[in-house]
DNA sequence: CCTCCTTAATGAAACGTTACAATGCTTGGT
DNA sequence: ACCAAGCATTGTAACGTTTCATTAAGGAGG
């Protein structure tokens, strides 16, 4: 029977105008004591909850934003995801997260869901494939800022440096001796797998290798499976063409092809050395302990919802800005063959 | 100038009144063709976005479901999540997810804001702290399923068998010999560990030994930073009290426990056993593979919001149910001295 | 030519808030 | 006594949809 109560109901328990009631809920200052008691009185008596569509219908405007990741199963993902909901609590906002699991359609339709609930704005780790979708929604005054990937410029974004990272990555394996690498990852609609590649290539160059020196084994997502159906591409190879060491685009592809190695019984980092990228924090505890590239994943969630609150804000004209993080290249087991104990999460860190 | 395009403007450029428009968005057969065309031309001339807020309030609910989980950075809550989202969005609703980190403060504001959008419903792995909170949402006619936590009668939920987990976790450390264990895992407000602690208490039980076989070593979260800490309490026990097996709560605290006793050159399983909960994906890859218990999870997330979905749609009555689904044991490296290959995450699976 | 049906389209009233301008009521100063 | 100023409160018009009862326009049947 009390379905829905609503402003009404409390105005008339407590005898007064339902814009008081307003008044009380948003400018509790501003009415009498008395008054402003009686009010709460009677809201609690009625578990009266305020209904955010119509405070939203009114002003314009949600209270959300929208956070679309690649990969929710992705702790990289998940952590910039903590960072961005932290801050967005600060400001009174909260995070819708949405999965586009690597599919523009999907990317598409969470877009389409965001527009519709007239979000305050959107962080997007865009999948390539809906370049000017994106332009399209910053044209209806909804500030966008792009995730761990570098934007034009008169756009936000908050990344890190991928072509630094994948050339950190490369030269630390060639340091290492290798001169057969592979680079497993893909799809190459994502920048940041072009980046970390080209990264890696632009090492090659340097140490004056030629590009043949990197098989490329494309893969359809960034995730374990793929990482084990390329490993396994790999070492079906005949054993001179085989490649000594493997530069994955995340750690998830690299804990995939750790197993399916190991499944082969082929030694890691002896035959084959491994690298992740991301450092998510199950590469430390993997059965070879991961070698990666580490990114500020929260500070980077952080970053782009600061980014996108300031834009919302500036109601007059913002400047839009490309805040880049520098990537730390982090040795661990899977890389280095004189580890002390081949188990130990034994960690250095070399330089920003 | 296009700030705000709403069905109005639509409707004066097809020349037809708000009510078509509307028509032709919800019931697009009952709108003659002709007309039908030319409000779609309209509507993506001008860059119509519908409006969410306003539909909702018209409604009087919204198209999501909330979904609160105890910590998003654990792959078990993400496994949870994508098999609910997958099942809300083959019913057209999006899946707002909530991530209480396993504090009653957040939890409440949470719940808050969920009522707030008039959500269809809630699926929540309860903090356990605000135990009657929960009941005044469902008098208010707002669906509430338990997920991962078995309900009392009368309320739904899907869950795992916690205690046979438990029981499952304990025998299979007895049957390896071990008669010195340690249960780590906490807070014991979540049920969760307090079931699977009684479980493995009930197969001591069984085996006729005392409680005082198995020493607990309560933390103050479910995760790896918690698995750490407990580690280095016990590994500091004189060595004849220390526990030949630990059995932990999850596998985040377990991956922690690991690395910890790894750090200290402890072995596993050799010195000290280690069992997880969960089998999350990382579980298998780990320094040493861990066994685990393992449970359904996206399928735990499909079943809680099928429920959901049942129950808000009987208007009438509904039989609420408690959804149970049977654990299995996975036997791996790091409870198994025998294991061919120490890092191989060789694995063999027992009964459900 | 009238009536009765069917199909298309419309007008207007909600839905629950908020903000703005306006109203009363006090009070203090002159 | 009167006015100005300040405070507390209120009426009411939005906000953008959807829905329901109506109207209008043809067409078929008599």
């Amino acid at each position: 029977m009390d379905g829905q109560v609503g402003i009404k109901d409390v105005a008339s328990r407590a005898g007064v105008s339902t814009a008081t009631v307003s008044n009380v809920l948003n400018r509790p200052h501003i009415v009498a004591p008395a008054t402003r008691d009686r009010v709460l009185a009677a809201i609690s008596a009625l578990g009266f909850i305020r209904n955010e569509s119509a405070r939203q219908l009114r002003a314009g405007r949600s209270r959300f934003i929208g956070l679309v990741v690649l990969d929710v199963t992705n702790p990289f993902f998940t952590d910039v995801a903590r960072g961005a909901e932290d801050l967005a609590n600060e400001f009174g906002l909260a995070v819708i997260l949405c999965n586009s699991d690597e599919q523009p359609a999907r990317e598409t339709r969470y877009l389409d869901l965001l527009e519709q609930h007239r979000v305050r704005g959107i962080l997007i780790t865009p999948t390539g494939s809906n370049p000017h979708r994106l332009d399209e929604i910053r044209a209806r005054g909804i500030p966008v800022v792009l995730v761990d990937r570098h934007a034009r410029r008169g756009r936000c974004s908050v990344s890190v440096d991928d072509v630094h990272g994948g050339d950190l990555a490369a030269t630390h394996l060639l340091e290492r001796g290798h001169r057969r690498l592979a680079f497993v990852g893909g799809p190459f609609t994502l920048h940041q797998v072009q980046d970390r590649l080209d990264g890696a290539l632009q090492s090659l160059k340097r140490a004056g290798l030629d590009e043949s020196a990197l098989h490329i084994e494309e893969t359809p997502a960034l995730n374990v499976a793929s990482g084990m159906d390329a490993a396994a591409r790999l070492a079906e190879r005949p054993a001179h063409q085989r490649p000594t060491a493997v530069f994955c685009a995340n750690d998830l592809v690299a804990l995939g092809v750790l197993q399916e190695l190991t499944r082969r019984h082929i030694a890691v980092p002896e035959e084959i050395a491994i690298m992740g990228y991301d450092d998510i924090a199950f590469a430390a505890s993997a059965a070879v302990p991961l070698t990666s590239v580490r990114q500020p994943r929260a500070q980077l969630g952080r970053a782009a919802a600061e980014l996108l609150i300031e834009e919302s804000r500036a109601d007059g004209h913002h400047k839009h800005r490309q805040v880049v993080f520098e990537p730390e290249l982090v040795v661990r087991g899977s890389t280095d063959m004189v580890h002390l104990d081949g188990r130990a999460g034994l960690e250095m860190t070399v330089e920003g």
